[in-house]
DNA sequence: CGCATTTACGAAACCGGTTTCCATGAAGTT
DNA sequence: AACTTCATGGAAACCGGTTTCGTAAATGCG
């Protein structure tokens, strides 16, 4: 049905080897015969057939993506869908199309996915970390597959990841609550074992210490990132006075289900408490009031994953991990002293 | 590196078809070779390499994914994400994988979706619809080639779709509103030429006929599903009095933007203007107040996508399109008259 | 003009599977 | 015992490309 290279060199006049020379610009052709090959492949609309090329070739331009959590994390999660939207975007640009794995039981060779990685021939790999990395993954990360984290602190042979400066995104959080007066601070955390939760901790008690603020212990809890477990977080906070006057969410879900809980406490934000979330998700926008929080950079994060893998799949060995600066945007629910003094 | 069936046939001591028509279920192969054979295959964790075996059989297990909107359609949508995360997870049971399309024009053949289906040999294709289709979904959907669209409304020969019952959600809309007292109801609808906008203003008129209710041409717009455009259209529809007494939106992204015009207008929602959303989207229940929508079953329509799309491919012909049964979810942008009479 | 070198291209092996067809031998039949 | 039938498994062609290698023609050079 489909058109060969046999097909095409027929037309031509030539042979398949010497379509495939043009194809692939070996070069070795003379200037008359590669116009004349091209014309046909004009024409014809001819394009290799992928399963072929890469059979021969053992390379397939296809970029394995393996959401790496045993839960919860999909298309639907308001920070990695948007890093994936522009990391698509990016190594389409680069030549490269996406492959999801199932991750499904039923699915044979369910549990390897260095196995389906090579079964599939891909160039490498975006691994997008959920909690409770799989056996699987550090497998996958430990071979000569070529393969990019998000959120993933790693180390592998031809590994490397970005994230956002976590310990920076708490510091940023700290220095604009000391400098709105702000001394009672509370934070909720995201799951213990997380790289992000790790880091995120590390800077908050560093920054604390750099500014002179004592810790209040009863004011810090570790959710999972999801809204429910910030609101139980904020609710064993709320448990016992004296409240914080503050308190930093490490995801925007958790700064919701704090919300929850403050508001049924009877307590107002942010004249009773200030909040401030983390991530920037869509939904910061419509809340009442606004939830100020901390910016990651998702498409820098999507775009530089795109590179960093591109350039790991060409060869060049030992990349350094990727940091990229938060931000932090103000909005309702953390008002300026200096607003409520005017 | 990897093991070829070669080397299992070796290891086992037979030919290497007899190792494919073993994998394969052939038959006419002797119990005791048989076992022999799997217990090499078994021991070695040996798999078929996926280029060979589609080039072989020119099948390849592969579902090609979509996004056929020209813009704004992807995974950040918070309706198209959750299908999404549904049909993969079905997909994946029936033991498919998905291949992404770059959309980037970077890419070869980056118009036709037709060729780059037929260049992966792609079993069938998910399509999502976003606004102005483009050319190449039509040359796609008129293939041999089995296809499901996700709000897309077309025919062709191996093609069907899945899609809420857009009528029902218009009717269901009005009828509440009917029943809560409110006959001044105005309509901020999606992209005039998308096919669920045309559908939803279908029901929208044939049930206000239904229940007597006159339409008031003034409160009606267009807006393209997204925020902004329900922030404008709803400040149009606020620059003359009389205002309607109730807003539904053909989106909750657009109901969000006409709830930031509505407050900036100094009215209240629910008190002077009842406002009801669709899709049911996370934000929903995050904004003050809690927005009142028409939910959509995505997990039914993602699941339903991906067995019609296998039925598709395994022979069956002529599917029916499958409409989902719309869902009011109420919430607190529109209190029932009752509520308040108490 | 004759020889060495380079250029241009084709022949054929190969990638790792599948599938058709045929050979072999065991079992069944008369 | 001779012949047919059937179950089993191997040989080899094939899928559609790539790539090595060899050779004929074109070119360079003395």
């Amino acid at each position: 049905m489909n058109l060969t290279i046999k097909d095409i060199a027929k037309m031509a006049g030539v042979s398949p080897g010497t379509v495939s020379k043009i194809i692939n610009n070996y070069g070795g052709i003379g200037e008359s015969t590669k116009q004349k090959v091209q014309k046909v492949i004009e024409e014809t609309g001819y394009r290799p057939t992928f399963s072929a090329k890469s059979l021969a070739t053992k390379k397939s331009n296809l970029i394995g993506l393996i959401y790496a959590g045993k839960i919860n994390v999909d298309f639907t999660h308001p920070f990695f869908n948007k890093v994936m939207t522009s990391f698509k975007k990016i190594i389409g640009e680069l030549g490269y199309d996406i492959l999801m794995f199932s991750n499904e039981q039923f699915h044979q060779d369910q549990g390897s996915y260095l196995a389906r990685c090579r079964h599939f021939q891909v160039d490498g790999c975006l691994i997008i970390a959920g909690e409770e990395i799989e056996e699987a993954v550090y497998e996958l990360v430990q071979s000569e597959i070529p393969c990019v984290g998000v959120d993933l602190n790693l180390t592998g042979p031809r590994y490397s990841y970005v994230m956002t400066d976590n310990e920076k995104i708490s510091s940023k959080v700290v220095e604009h609550l000391y400098l709105q007066n702000i001394r009672d601070i509370g934070f909720i955390n995201g799951k213990k074992d997380s790289s992000v939760a790790i880091l995120r901790e590390q800077g908050f008690i560093e920054s604390m210490k750099q500014f002179g603020i004592p810790i209040n212990k009863d004011w810090i809890y570790h959710g999972d990132f999801f809204e429910q477990s910030g609101y139980q977080a904020m609710k064993k906070i709320l448990a016992n006075p004296p409240y914080p006057k503050a308190i930093f969410a490490a995801s925007d879900l958790m700064a919701f289900g704090a919300k929850k809980a403050i508001e049924e406490h009877g307590l107002t934000i942010p004249t009773d408490i200030s909040l401030i979330g983390c991530d920037d998700i869509e939904s910061c926008q419509y809340s009442t009031p606004q939830l100020t929080t901390v910016k990651q950079d998702k498409e820098k994060l999507g775009k530089l994953a795109a590179h960093l893998l591109n350039d790991l799949i060409n060869g060049e060995m030992e990349k350094k991990p990727l940091l990229v600066d938060p931000e932090l945007v103000l909005r309702e629910s953390c008002t300026p002293v200096r607003k409520q003094i005017l």
